[in-house]
DNA sequence: TATCGATTATGATATTGTTACAAAAATATT
DNA sequence: AATATTTTTGTAACAATATCATAATCGATA
């Protein structure tokens, strides 16, 4: 349960975190207003401000992960293990994929004398549902 | 020049498009904001209004590269080759690394069906001048 | 399980970031 | 040089995020 996740980031354990990490869980990924409105879909009213420091807190202890986008809203996940996304350009919709890293921290390894601590990688293209069934905006 | 290249993505050229143009590849990366001091800096002075449209014109079509960041404001670039991004933990600092990542699409383009068009891959870590001489904070 | 200090949530407000719009200016074409 | 079109500007609207005092909640302790 997160409420052991919390305790062992010196968080206390509050129902609207709990609330939360629960939603973003089921959702995969969302920004804050999506957020918010799965919240309020299930009678739960936190307000912005709220929200805004939550996610925040959850963030720096490493609990989530942001995903900066360029045209959206960043993405909160729960963190799991390194993995790339991959970002339709014309359903907006974001996905995990499993594809494993290390080889290309390798890589640039080489082509640096920086010490890389981790790797995010961002795939854009057109998802399959968008291509064949294509949304002409 | 930029003036060839504006037209060609049917762009007039103008004093301020070119101005920014310059100060970007100046910079390497910068945010609306340096970019807005670097320019006053100079004499330039450009409401942050026309900042904000000329870098979004810019970017959508081509000319500028935005890099979406977790903590800081996204940076812009000139659009270049495909490379990859190193940004450092302590400093804050972007950098460009030589990196293909062909490879990286092929591995990925595996484990999903959906078509990739561009990918684009963050390092983090801590650069060589911060780790010889750290800023303790 | 009742108490209490410390943490967290709330709501209102302030601050900051971004966009929209009408008018003036500049551009590139003829 | 004249003109239609695009762009810039400044202001004002709008949206996003942060701050703050207060009230509520948590969880450790007795």
């Amino acid at each position: 349960m997160y409420q052991q996740l919390l305790k062992s980031k010196g968080l206390k354990s509050t129902p609207q975190r709990i609330k939360v990490l629960t939603m973003i869980a089921n959702a995969g990924h969302v920004d804050i207003n999506q957020l918010s409105d799965d919240l309020k879909q299930s009678g739960i009213k936190i307000p912005l401000a709220t929200l805004y420091r939550i996610l925040g807190e959850l963030s720096s202890v490493g609990i989530l992960h942001t995903v900066a986008l360029s045209r959206e809203k960043t993405k909160y996940e729960i963190a799991k293990g390194e993995h790339t996304h991959f970002l339709c350009e014309q359903c907006g919709q974001l996905e995990d994929l499993q594809v494993t890293m290390s080889e290309i921290v390798h890589i640039a390894q080489n082509a640096c004398l920086h010490s890389i601590h981790a790797v995010s990688v961002m795939l854009h293209g057109v998802c399959q549902s968008c291509g064949v069934n294509p949304t002409y905006k």
